[in-house]
RNA sequence: GCCGGUCUAGCUCAGCUGGUAGAGCGUCUGAUUUGUAAUCAGGGGGUCGGGGGUUCGAGUCCCUCGACCGGCACCA
């Protein structure tokens, strides 16, 4: 028989008889080793135990220690062992696919009745005998005709369409636990038992098209997470119950900050203290704009359908634009606009007043421009996707010579919001040339090395998203993680020679004639209403001094204080800070409750005592301890905790 | 938009198989002048998401519309 050579992590080699599997292998070096074996790396791939390996290769053996390809097996034989449970419960239903993915895994159903939440509790309970019952796990590679038969003959016309899609050279595996197959590119555990019985669950069902095609069937998805122990487990809800607790739908009704009712929905009621947030942070923004070197401009809500024609909008986008008829009797014809869902076409209207020459590139246009949007209704989510919302918003008139510098000068901008907003990390994701695409090569490769250079520039490292660009050009797109290690996609940039085109864009260049200049779209924040929402949830309600709604509360323990707190009160907000009274007649414990509840970050304490020394008692938000300060030291120390990060 | 679920007082939620609505907190009134996460007592408050139907009778059953929630699809 023909000898392969393996290689082992450790760079020593040793000869096997070709088609040895990773299980003997194991056997070979030690009986405990081939115990706490669970599968290998083969080449790079992971390999299971059960599969002959056929030339030479690097190979290592994981075991449960090794967390990637061991949580990798759990989900993906959890998922596995969801989908006999529910065939051994009801047999009627189809199968078609279960993927692992962060967490834990999901499997597809087509079934008629819906899955109840009583449901999932039965499969759990099925799913933990399946795991004791230790049943061994076999697998075999099929020829493609007996596959389709087979699923051709039981009934399961997922699998066939599944099998039609896999490319020819592509093996395909069949396994078996317990009497129940199914296709699948493994690999997998040895017995189901290895699936720790007490460290998943089935968490909700959720409706899912069919290859995620709207087109084709809704089935309905089943979600659970997995772990390898209880406790990790355990920790996983506790990280759920936490993020639900932040839900900023949830603090922004506690602390009064907005509400959405039906007559508008996906639109924001604004209350005073979230307005507060709002402008705040727009403040933040407008001087950060104007230090960086932006011009503002404001532009119309109601544009005519032709500009959006134009700008090749109305063409794609129409079902997502409100729509507004004009039918006046003095109209000599009826007019349609759209409310505008983005700022890119007015932008370019205010460029084009007025011929420009090559000397005033870069031209950085910022608008906080309200969009409208009719977004489905599916789409919809508290203040995170809403159909009103205000973008950070901003055009950058250039020549291609000046992408780069304006990239590099826009990331420095861009960490630097975000650092000031609370968020150390960021991710860049950097988009290039799709299939389908406008633009020669040349200018691809010129306006992709552009980026790259800048992001280098930077010192920021980058994912490449190969394909992802748009059709006119490249970007990029900037994703920061949140206190709870949540990612959220905020910033962009975006190179774009189409617009201008379309729109007659130009400049006067050196030479005297006239030039094509780039656009580049980019913002930080993306829309305040959906940055406002992570920020929220980012600091748990807990926002930092100089963004909090209500910064202080004044509190009086005694009625005799009550004029004193008004004078505390109106020393700070002569120093800048928020401040209000809370002279109701309730006890201290009852106020300190209620503004802690409230998030507000500093409560003033005042009693008989204060009164008399003229001092202030105070407590921050989260802890126990307080102390007694002067009035004077208490409003400049409060005052320039109030003042915004760029202004320190 | 699609699948499933939900909608009862300002908020959080009870209300079994149909028999004309309840609690806690908040609000209001009174008492209490209080020292760092809920003082006590009393009062008011809902055409049960909208509309239609079945029934002697509907919060409860059916139809329909809407909003919201969890996903999917979408996100210029």
């Amino acid at each position: 028989m023909a000898q392969i050579s393996l290689t082992f992590p450790d760079g020593n080699s040793r000869d096997f008889p070709a088609g040895v599997t990773p299980a003997e292998v194991a056997e070979g070096i030690s009986t405990s080793l081939r115990k706490k074996a669970i599968s290998a790396r083969v080449n790079g791939a992971h390999w299971d135990l059960q599969w002959p390996i056929g030339t030479d290769a690097r190979i290592a053996i994981h075991t449960l220690a090794d967390d990637a390809p061991a949580l990798e097996l759990i989900r993906h034989d959890c998922a596995h062992i969801m989908a006999r449970a529910v065939q051994e419960i009801w047999p009627d239903v189809k199968v078609t696919i279960g993927p692992v993915i962060e967490n834990g895994f999901y499997y597809d159903f087509d079934r008629e009745e819906p899955f109840t939440p009583e449901d999932l509790g039965r499969i759990e309970k099925k799913m933990r005998e399946i795991i004791n019952a230790r049943d061994p796990v076999r697998t075999e590679v099929w020829e493609r005709d007996r596959a389709i038969r087979h699923y051709e003959d039981s009934g399961e016309p997922y699998k066939v369409e599944l099998i039609e899609a896999i490319p020819g050279d592509e093996p395909l595996r069949m396994y078996w636990h317990g009497g129940w197959q199914d296709l699948c590119r493994g690999p997998h555990f040895q017995h189901t038992g290895q699936v720790p019985a007490d460290a998943f669950k089935l968490m909700n069902v959720a409706g899912a098209y069919w290859r995620g095609d709207s087109d084709r069937a809704m089935l309905q998805r089943i979600y659970g997470v997995a772990f390898k122990t209880k406790a990790d487990l355990k920790a996983h809800l506790s990280m759920l119950e936490e993020a639900a607790k932040r839900d900023h739908r949830k603090l922004g009704r506690e602390m009064n900050l907005f509400h959405m009712q039906e007559e508008a929905p996906g639109q924001i009621f604004w209350h005073p203290d979230g307005w507060t947030i709002y402008t705040e942070l727009q403040n933040y923004m407008r001087r950060k704009q104007r230090a960086g070197g932006y011009v503002e401009v404001n532009t119309p809500q109601v544009v005519d359908r032709k500009l959006w024609e134009a700008s090749g909008h109305w063409d794609k986008y129409q079902e997502h634009m409100f729509i507004v008829e004009v039918d006046e009797e003095h109209a000599r014809e009826k007019s349609i606009n759209a409310l505008k869902p983005m700022n890119c076409p007015c932008h370019v209207q205010v460029y084009n007043q007025g011929l420009k020459s090559y000397r005033e590139l870069p031209l950085r246009m910022a608008e906080f421009g309200s969009c409208n949007r009719y977004e489905p209704s599916g789409a919809l989510h508290g203040i995170m996707r809403v159909r009103g919302f205000t973008q950070d918003d901003a055009h950058i008139f250039c020549t291609e010579e000046q992408i780069e510098a304006e990239c590099a000068r826009f990331i420095e901008f861009l960490s630097s919001v975000y650092r000031d907003l609370g968020f150390e990390e960021f991710e860049i994701m950097f988009a290039t040339r799709p299939e389908k695409r406008v633009g020669s090569e040349e200018s691809w490769d010129h306006v992709e090395n552009a980026l790259e250079n800048a992001i280098k520039k930077t010192g920021h490292d980058y994912t490449l998203d190969p394909g992802e660009g748009a059709f006119y050009g490249p970007k990029l797109d900037f994703k920061l993680t949140d206190a709870i290690g949540r990612v959220w996609q905020c910033g962009t940039f975006q190179v774009d020679p189409n617009l201008p085109e379309r729109l007659g864009a130009v400049y006067i260049g050196e030479d005297g004639a006239k030039h094509r200049p780039y656009m580049l779209h980019r913002a930080c924040l993306g829309s305040f209403e959906r940055f406002i929402g992570i920020l929220i949830e980012n600091w748990a309600g807990k926002l930092p001094f100089w963004l909090a709604p209500r910064q202080v509360v004044v509190a009086s323990i005694v009625s005799e204080a009550d004029e004193y707190v008004a004078e505390v009160v109106a020393a700070l907000t002569k120093a800048g800070v928020r401040a209000e009274a809370d002279t109701r007649n309730e006890k201290i414990n009852y106020k300190v409750r209620e503004h802690s509840v409230g998030k507000v970050p500093v409560i003033l304490a005042i009693g008989r005592k204060e009164v008399e020394d003229r001092t202030v008692t105070l407590r921050r938000l989260g802890e126990k301890q307080t102390q007694v300060v002067s009035l004077e030291s208490v409003t400049a120390d409060l005052a320039a905790e109030a003042v915004a990060p760029d202004l320190r």
